[in-house]
RNA sequence: GGCGCCAUAGUCUAUCGGUUAGGACGCCGCCCUUUCAAGGCGGAGAGACGGGUUCAAUUCCCGUUGGCGCUACCA
C-alpha cells in the first residue's frame, strides 16, 4: 500500500512555523517511503477562515520548498481538497452514524449547555457533555429536526473500557472511555466539526499516516472511535511535540514570530529554515548541521524523534542562514536579496514615496533604508514628544499591534483605518500620535509615508517592530496587559496546523 | 480541578544498562587580521528529585516535582 500523508492547516490567520514543521516531516516521510504527500484545507470553521488566509498559507508552504502531490491549487483524484466544499460527503457520514446508532441528535442549547459546564465545575467533577439527549427516542428525534428544531450531532461514546492510542514515538497510550466526551460531530450550520472532517477525509483520501501536533492527542480516542463506526481501518497515528517559546510555552506570536512570512520578509533563505526544523526532527551526524531535504529525507525517523516540546532558537537559526549565505558565490548572494527585496513593482512603489524627499540620488538608499531593514534601532528617547508627554505611548503601540493582528487583511487602508481608532481611543488627535508609530515602525520620527511603508513592511515586520519599540520602552506589566487588551477586540487565533 | 504527554548544559540534541556523557548554537579566551565580521584553535557548562530492579543505571519500573497540551457547535 502506498504511503500517504498530509498536511491540514486551517486557514484562520498568518502562515505559522509550526505547519511548516508538521509539513515537513509528513513530507519527508512520504518521500522516504516512496508515497503521496497532500494538502488539505481545514475551513470549517465558518466564522474564522479566510480566503486571504489560505492564499497565505499555500504562498509561505510554496516558498518553503515544500511541494504536495495533491492539493486544492494542483488537485488530485480525491478532491475537493478544501473541505468547506465536502459538506454533502459530510452530512451523509453524520447520517450513516445516526442511522448505525452510533449518534445522536442533540438539541440542548448553548445556554443549556454553559448551565450544564457551570453546574460540573461547582462541584469539581470533569466537564463533558451529561448524555441528557441521547435518552431522546429516534421518533421524536426525527419528528423535532423535521420541525425544524436547531440540532447538533455528537458521537456516543462507551461508558467504560480503554481505549488504546498506538503512538509511533510514545507506543500505547491510555485513555479511559469515560473521560472522553460526547464531541460534536455536525454543527447546527450543518457543517462538520473538524473531528468528522479530519476522520471521513483521511479515510476517503487514503491517508496511511497521521502525523499532527500533539495537542491532537487526546482526541485521538474520539477519532478511533470514528474509525471503528465507520468500520475503517485507522490510519497509523503519530504526534509532535509543539514548537515552543524561549520560556518553554507553546510558540505562540504574542511572545515571538510564528509566521512563516516573518522569517521571509526577515531575509531568511527557506532552505535555512527547513533545515533548522530538519535539525528538531533528525539530529545532526557530527559536526554536519546542514543538510538539505534530500538527507533529511534520508535520515527521519518517527520513532526517533524528541519528544521533548523543542525551543525555537532563533540564535541557532540566525547562524544556519549565516551558513547558508557563506556558502553562496558573491553573485549569487546580490541575486538573491534583489529577489528578496527588490523586485521591481515593490522599488517602484517605493521610489514614489521618496522621490519628493531626495535631493541627491545618493539620498535614496539611506532613505528607504528602513523598508529594507529587519528591524530598527530605537531608544526611548525617540518617542519623547510634546503632545506625548502625558499619553501612554506603550498602550498606544499594544493596542495598535492587537488591532491589526485581527485584520483579515493588512494594507494601507486598514491600517489608516486601525491606528486612527486607537487615536480615538486614546482622545487623541492621529496627529500627536503619529510620531509614536514613526518611531516604532521607521526607526524616525521623520520618514517616508506611514501607511504605505507599513503595507511595503507587511504584517509581520511590523509586528516585530512593534514588539521591539515596546521592549525598549520597558514592555507591560501583566495587569496592563489585562487593562488594555479590554480596549480591544482580542483574537487569540494563533494556532498551527493540524 | 480532571485526563494525557514530556524531562541530558541557557538552547537543539547523541548516547537504545558498563562512555573521561559526544556534537551544534550561544557564551568566554587565544590565533589570524588596518577595524569589524568570517574562519581556525581552546575553555566553562548537563543526566530535576526520591525510591526501587540490576554486579552495574542518564538509560528499565514507581513516586514526587516541574513544563506542556486537551478539557468549545475552534482547529
Amino acid at each position: 500500500m502506498t504511503v500517504r500523508t498530509r498536511v491540514a492547516p486551517s486557514p484562520t490567520g498568518d502562515p505559522h512555523v509550526g505547519t511548516a514543521y508538521v509539513a515537513l516531516v509528513n513530507y519527508c516521510f512520504a518521500k522516504q517511503q516512496g508515497g503521496d504527500f497532500l494538502l488539505r484545507i481545514e475551513d470549517t470553521d465558518q466564522a474564522r477562515s479566510t480566503p486571504e488566509s489560505e492564499r497565505a498559507i499555500l504562498a509561505a508552504l510554496r516558498w518553503t520548498g515544500l511541494s504536495w502531490d495533491e492539493g486544492p491549487d494542483v488537485g488530485g483524484p480525491h478532491g475537493p481538497y478544501r473541505q468547506s466544499e465536502r459538506s454533502a460527503i459530510y452530512e451523509r457520514y453524520a447520517a450513516e452514524l445516526l442511522a448505525t446508532g452510533h449518534a445522536f441528535r442533540c438539541f440542548c442549547t448553548p445556554q443549556r449547555l454553559e448551565e450544564m459546564r457551570a453546574a460540573q465545575r461547582a462541584a469539581k467533577i470533569p466537564q463533558k457533555y451529561d448524555g441528557r439527549c441521547v435518552a431522546v427516542p429516534d421518533a421524536e428525534s426525527a419528528a423535532r429536526a423535521a420541525a425544524g428544531e436547531p440540532f447538533v450531532v455528537r458521537m456516543k461514546v462507551p461508558a467504560a473500557g480503554v481505549c488504546i492510542v498506538e503512538d509511533v514515538a510514545r507506543g500505547p497510550v491510555p485513555f479511559e472511555y469515560a473521560t472522553v466526551d460526547m464531541q460534536v460531530l455536525l454543527k447546527s450550520d450543518g457543517l462538520p466539526t473538524y473531528h468528522l472532517a479530519n476522520v471521513v477525509d483521511d479515510h476517503l483520501m487514503e491517508v496511511t499516516h497521521v502525523i499532527r501536533g500533539e495537542e491532537w492527542m487526546s482526541s485521538a480516542p474520539k477519532h478511533l472511535l470514528l474509525y471503528s463506526y465507520f468500520g475503517w481501518t485507522p490510519p497509523v497515528l503519530m504526534h509532535l511535540p509543539l514548537l515552543r517559546n524561549p520560556d518553554k510555552s507553546k510558540l505562540s506570536k504574542r511572545k515571538n514570530p510564528t509566521g512563516i512570512l516573518f522569517y521571509e520578509r526577515m531575509g531568511y533563505l527557506p532552505e535555512a529554515l527547513l533545515n533548522f526544523l530538519g535539525l528538531l526532527l533528525a539530529a545532526a551526524p557530527e559536526g554536519q548541521e546542514m543538510f538539505g531535504l534530500p538527507a533529511l529525507i534520508e535520515r527521519l525517523d518517527l520513532a526517533k524523534i524528541s519528544l521533548g516540546g523543542p525551543v525555537f532558537d532563533i540564535a541557532k537559526l540566525d547562524w544556519l542562514n549565516g551558513q547558508y549565505l557563506r556558502h553562496l558565490t558573491p553573485a549569487e548572494l546580490i541575486d538573491r536579496t534583489a529577489s528578496w527585496g527588490f523586485d521591481r513593482a515593490r522599488i517602484d512603489r517605493i521610489a514614489e514615496l521618496a522621490q519628493s524627499r531626495v535631493e541627491r540620488l545618493s539620498d535614496l538608499v539611506p532613505t528607504a533604508a528602513f523598508l529594507f531593514a529587519g528591524r530598527v534601532a530605537v531608544t526611548p528617547e525617540a518617542f519623547a514628544g510634546a503632545k506625548l508627554a502625558e499619553l501612554d505611548v506603550r498602550k498606544a503601540l499594544a493596542l495598535a499591534m492587537w488591532r491589526l493582528d485581527t485584520q483579515a487583511v493588512f494594507d494601507k487602508t486598514t491600517v489608516e483605518v486601525v491606528l486612527k481608532s486607537v487615536g480615538e481611543t486614546l482622545g487623541t488627535k492621529f496627529r500627536d500620535l503619529s510620531r509614536v508609530y514613526y518611531v516604532a515602525m521607521t526607526g524616525s520620527p521623520t520618514s517616508l509615508p506611514l501607511f504605505d511603508s507599513m503595507e511595503l513592511l507587511g504584517r509581520d515586520l511590523c509586528r516585530e517592530r512593534f514588539r521591539v519599540a515596546l521592549d525598549v520602552l520597558g514592555g507591560m506589566s501583566a495587569k496592563e496587559q489585562k487593562e488594555w487588551q479590554r480596549s480591544t477586540s482580542p483574537d487569540e487565533s494563533d494556532g498551527a496546523a493540524a
